[in-house]
DNA sequence: GTTGTGACGACTT
DNA sequence: AAAGTCGCCACAA
């Protein structure tokens, strides 16, 4: 029987773990890098599932306006923007902190770059 | 089987 | 800018 698309969520995990860090990408970009275009809610559950033991920085991962995607305030909330915080991201309105789009030429990038000093 | 929900996103009002 | 609609689809009830 269907042993859990264990396959796609794999890819999906290869694709979060290349995210450099202190940069940061959506969870649309990510589906595409994956080559599951059109499936960002399957990267949220990919991530949802995901074994602690594959150490993914599932703390890169946010929605396609550059914000966290859970409830402002919440426990898991302050914990990823933490983490990128940590990392050098910079927020501005609940934000990622884009201060360079340059690069940008294919899409949206899926990576941005935010401002380091 | 159906319905509602959701770590989403593109488009249209 | 903000809200609604639609597409997507795994999962739980």
């Amino acid at each position: 029987m269907a042993g859990t698309d264990r396959k796609l969520l794999e890819r999906i995990w290869k694709a979060v773990a290349k995210i450099p860090r202190g940069q940061v990408a959506s969870y649309g970009g990510i589906a595409r890098r994956a080559g599951l275009p059109r499936r960002a809610r399957l990267v949220g559950h990919a991530l949802k599932v995901a074994p602690d033991g594959l150490r993914l920085p599932w703390h890169r991962v946010v929605n396609a306006r550059g914000a966290i995607s859970f409830p402002p305030g919440s426990r898991p909330y302050r914990l990823q923007r933490e983490k990128l915080e940590q990392e050098g991201v910079r927020f501005r309105n609940g934000r990622v902190d884009v201060a360079n789009h340059e690069m940008t030429d294919d899409l949206d990038a899926l990576l941005w770059r935010p401002r380091r000093d």
